[in-house]
DNA sequence: CTTTATGACGTAGGGAACGG
DNA sequence: CCGTTCCCTACGTCATAAAG
């Protein structure tokens, strides 16, 4: 956080000190503590980017509880980060998976905070405004939190010649097609859709991730060579590759031609949410795919989905629900809850475009993908009845996404932090903060042992 | 309105495997 | 055999969307 951030947070906590009478190991003020580790700095053995204030009282650490990323009782406090200053060489424009074009400022390379930086996103076209960046001028660089490379603003404006300003392109520098920007987006996106080459390989990229189809070694140099030469156009041409044409690409020999065909084979019964999400639909990312892997029975029922008759029906249930919340009554179940107007929209669209039927067609009939149906809510699918599980620390025979998944499959929730609303800590080997709370407010904790016998009885 | 969740972005660094 | 290339992931911030 910015020191104002900082001021207002420990403001905010309600607490009876105030950041300049908090002390901290004796000393005055966490800002004094602050200031007197900033000055230590360089003399450290090792390096630092910040101090982090926690409220050391556990009935107020209980109180202020865990937002999804972070826990409400600590706040980071950082120094301000390294700059440096660098030139523009270019602002060229990338094109993303979504078509979104996105500008890029191409820096002669400059050492900031340990790393090399030579890219640093610009976001849009308003940012690029915003900070007035052009071409030649020179501008202080640094890394936002000590990580991603971000320019901060102009130093000295070059000697800006008319086409040194950026200029969104009207057409997409990759495929030609018309560049649009809709109201109230910040984005201006190619309309080629997936007959751009940029689009096409982040699609792809994007469909054999690890958290999509999962086909380990399709990467970006391999992508590149398949779409260029045209050997594969669509998701479902993946499947038809065979190791003789991958092995003649350049890098690729016969070891890594079979690796890679075993991995598409592994991909071929992905469940219903792995495979929604590989689609690529703009704003359906994980979370969301597993709202609609629960909501439909499966990919048919998806597909055959009358989303005016959804979003017609949940704005129903809302309105009934204001009138019911008004007369003190039990609030129906949402429809779909946490999918609204835009998402409904965007599904829509994606499912009414013949071309991207057609490919999931492709996948499922002809390419033999098996996406799993939702099982039938027998004894073992219903097992953990929407019990919610924490999983902390590290599981040695499982990887803690296996474990959540198999949690799911069983009808448990996983989530992300500790409170009263949870049914089980799930520990592994130096778990920390998480399992201390779970004993704190006498929350059931599991080893990785006692999530194991629970599995097993689930299946008799 | 506020709060919460999520995805996009760039670089380093480690493991796997290519290819001379 | 060994230098080089490729793949993959973590990290912090901000824009955006949804729900309260």
């Amino acid at each position: 956080q910015r020191h104002s951030e900082v001021l207002d947070w420990i403001a905010d906590q309600g607490l009876p000190v105030s950041a300049e009478r908090a002390t901290v190991r004796g000393l005055p003020g966490l800002l004094g503590f602050h200031r007197s580790m900033g000055e230590k700095r360089d003399k450290l053995r090792y390096a630092i980017d910040g101090v982090v204030y926690k409220v050391n009282r556990l009935d107020y650490q209980q109180l202020l509880g865990f937002v999804a990323r972070a826990p409400r009782f600590a706040v980071a406090h950082k120094y301000a980060p390294e700059e440096a200053l660098t030139e523009v060489i270019d602002i060229e424009v990338q094109v993303g998976r979504t078509g979104a074009l996105t500008p890029v400022a191409r820096l002669k390379p400059v050492s900031v905070g340990g790393v090399t930086v030579t890219n640093a996103t610009l976001h849009n076209e308003d940012e690029v405004r915003r900070k007035d960046v052009w071409r030649g001028d020179t501008v202080i660089v640094r890394r936002a939190g000590d990580v991603i490379p971000e320019v901060v603003s102009v130093s000295k404006a070059g000697p800006r010649a008319p086409s040194d300003r950026f200029e969104m392109p009207t057409r997409c520098p990759v495929c030609g097609s018309e560049v649009v920007r809709l109201e109230g987006e910040a984005a201006a996106r190619c309309t080629g859709g997936l007959f751009c080459r940029a689009q096409r390989k982040q699609a792809l990229l994007h469909f054999a991730s690890r958290r999509a189809m999962d086909i380990e070694g399709l990467g970006e140099k391999l992508v590149d060579q398949l779409v260029d030469l045209e050997i594969v156009r669509t998701p479902a041409d993946i499947y038809r590759l065979d190791p003789g044409t991958l092995a003649g690409l350049e890098r690729m020999g016969e070891k890594s031609a079979q690796n890679v065909v075993a991995a598409i084979e592994k991909s071929k019964t992905p469940t219903l949410a792995r495979f929604v999400y590989a689609l690529g639909i703009p704003g359906v990312g994980e979370e969301v795919a597993r709202i609609l892997a629960k909501h439909f029975v499966g990919l048919e029922a998806l597909l055959h989905a009358d989303w005016a008759d959804i979003a017609e029906r949940k704005k129903g249930v809302q309105k009934e629900n204001a009138a019911r919340k008004r007369r003190g009554e039990v609030a129906l179940p949402s429809v779909l809850e946490g999918i609204g107007p835009a998402l409904m929209e965007s599904l829509e669209k994606f499912f009414s475009q013949e071309h991207n039927r057609e490919v999931i067609a492709q996948l499922t009939a002809g390419q033999g993908i098996r996406v799993q149906a939702r099982r039938s809510p027998s004894a073992a699918a219903d097992q953990f009845g929407g019990k919610i599980f924490v999983l902390t620390g590290t599981l040695l025979g499982m990887t803690r996404d296996e474990a959540a998944e198999l949690i799911r499959s069983r009808g448990g929730k996983v989530v992300g932090s500790v409170s009263k609303q949870t049914d089980y800590v799930v520990a592994g080997d130096d778990a920390g903060s998480k399992l201390e709370k779970a004993r704190k407010l006498g929350v059931a904790v599991l080893d990785e042992a006692g999530l194991r016998r629970m599995f097993e009885e689930s299946k008799s």
